[in-house]
DNA sequence: CTGAAAGCGCTAACAG
DNA sequence: CTGTTAGCGCTTTCAG
């Protein structure tokens, strides 16, 4: 493979010159450059970014650590559609991106630094991240600028971008009040999860807001899994008869939920009105149509490489960004009997 | 950030004894050993890959080619499911994945050829480029090993890994016949993709075989889009209103079909069998549930990763790998009433 | 405008 | 068992 000092052999030239030619400096005589691009072309030459990152010190390579990059994880796009959103970024910079997977066996003799640090990546990403996973501490700390989906901490070298989730459950939890219910349930994610945490705040405020009743009996940890979902949902509406909504913190539970109720030959709307949160593919497929909170992942993903480079590049003015969701009403919450 | 030279003075070594401990060399006193691992321990060492792969020309990464990567791809997870199959694999490995999107503005500068050799990846893994694209014909023709997914193209240096997709197309087709149809559609993708050709084919052969007509009217291109689909198929329905089967060369399309049908108020499976092919996700959500040709994509992917690491190391017995596909009945096929 | 020389962090003969 | 030396391909002072 051609390199810079070929180049400056054939082109009789030293390999300071090709360098500066190439790399568009202005202190080189037009001729020279024209002649050396010319031989580069000939020559099939590539720049080699390993040499070139290890003399500039800096790689131009962001690292992406998800989890959920499993086969099961595709019923919820989350992980992909935020793939999708920074490679989308990525791709309108000279940055390139590497895939860390946060479930690889890798992983479990490696942290998440050492990975970063050994590839010698700029910055990185972290989506999907517990709040509780002991390696989030030491990304944070270290001085490994990143930006973290949907966990708040700031620093120095530490932005994130979320959505106003506490809005977002209000919204929800509003919108089933607005249209009659007064005892609403909700099934939440896990305790560990900074947006569960958040989702909680908002449906207690809407329901305090409205003067009803904030039960936590009414509310029950489903995993973030359809099937989990499903059961505990099954063992409220069993136990609280009363029970005419739900509010789910996603739609794969909310999907749970559903069936539940078929399971006890009730059926939503009707008798039960059940909205979610996310907005994934399936929510506007199934049947009923799901009412949601939308969030725009896509867009997480393309703000979070934004952020990332802005930050790396150093012209981020904040390391915060928050987007908006949206309440779609579909067919699963409607106007209650009462 | 600590380097062997820093560990080296530390100990009261050289840097050359000092790699050769950290990287496991047997010729190097266990105290010693020991003793610079203790230190590297403290310092914080990470290595430098950089360095490393510039030295022995060979980076431990590799590319994924993925076209596909974009905000509307997420309801078909084909390509979700095969980078999630290379993560798999490629973790456990000491290799690590740099995802290229061949749908950036980058790549309009870059062919993927350059984007490979200035990254020095070791090998690549293409998916949906299609046959026509020019520059598969440059990265086949490279050095690059890579392995291609869904494409028949084998040398020194390129592997494939599909499934077989005549065999599974006849078995959709036969599927049809068996419950009684005779008049039987097909809706293809689009003619440069290797897949359309060899289901096209396989939609022939059963016919033949049951002694039935091919008609080419009866083949129309979706695009393997569901609008596009539901379109093309409601015109054939107009025109050709004995036909009482779809085969459709994807699941998305299929749903474009069943669109269709209910467009003309007829249903599926009474008045019109459909079937599709790839078994996405959607396909037992939907209403009816659909009938398919499963793939099983992420072992597509995990495949590809595996064949393309044997490959780079060595030790690749065979650079083709052709998975099974799985006929899956649900109910939008059914037997007919004649 | 151009070149010589140094060095990024690491590995690999080769010689002791 | 250990050290010396050279060099991977590139950028960057510093002199001309």
């Amino acid at each position: 493979m051609a390199t810079i000092k070929d180049i400056a052999r054939v082109a009789g030239v030293s390999v300071t010159t090709v360098s500066r030619a190439l790399n568009g400096y202005s202190d080189v005589n037009e001729n020279t450059r024209q002649k050396i691009i010319e031989i580069a072309k000939q020559l099939n030459y590539s720049p080699n970014t390993l040499a070139r990152s290890l003399v500039m010190n800096k790689s131009k390579t962001i690292g992406l650590l998800v989890s959920g990059l499993k086969r099961e994880s595709s019923k919820d796009n989350f992980t992909f559609e935020v793939l999708a959103g920074v490679n989308q970024y990525v791709g309108e910079t000279d940055y390139d991106m590497i895939l860390f997977s946060t479930n690889s066996t890798k992983q479990r003799e490696k942290t998440y630094t050492q990975l970063c640090r050994e590839r010698r990546v700029d910055g990185a990403i972290l989506q999907g991240i517990r709040i509780d996973d002991p390696y989030l501490q030491e990304v944070v700390e270290s001085d490994i600028p990143c930006v973290l989906i949907d966990i708040p901490i700031e620093s120095e070298t530490v932005g994130y971008v979320t959505t106003d989730n506490v809005l977002g459950a209000k919204k929800a939890v509003q919108h089933l009040i607005d249209i009659g219910h007064k005892n609403i349930a909700m099934v939440n994610g896990y305790e560990f999860a900074f947006v569960s945490q958040k989702r909680l705040e908002g449906y207690r405020q809407a329901l305090l807001e409205a003067n009803l009743p904030f039960c936590t009996h009414w509310v029950v940890d489903g995993k973030f899994e359809e099937e989990i979902a499903e059961e505990k949902a099954l063992k409220l509406l069993k136990q609280y008869p009363e029970i005419t909504a739900f509010f789910c913190a996603s739609d794969l539970m909310a999907l749970g939920v559903i069936n539940a109720v078929k399971k006890l030959d009730k059926s939503v709307p009707e008798d039960i009105a059940v909205i979610g949160y996310d907005d994934i593919f399936l929510a506007s497929y199934s049947t009923p149509a799901l009412s949601t909170v939308a969030q725009n992942i896509f867009a997480m993903g393309y703000e979070a490489a934004k952020l990332l480079i802005e930050m790396l590049e150093g012209k981020a003015k904040s390391h915060v960004k928050i987007l908006e969701t949206e309440l779609k009403i579909r067919e699963s919450t409607v106007k209650n009997h009462c």
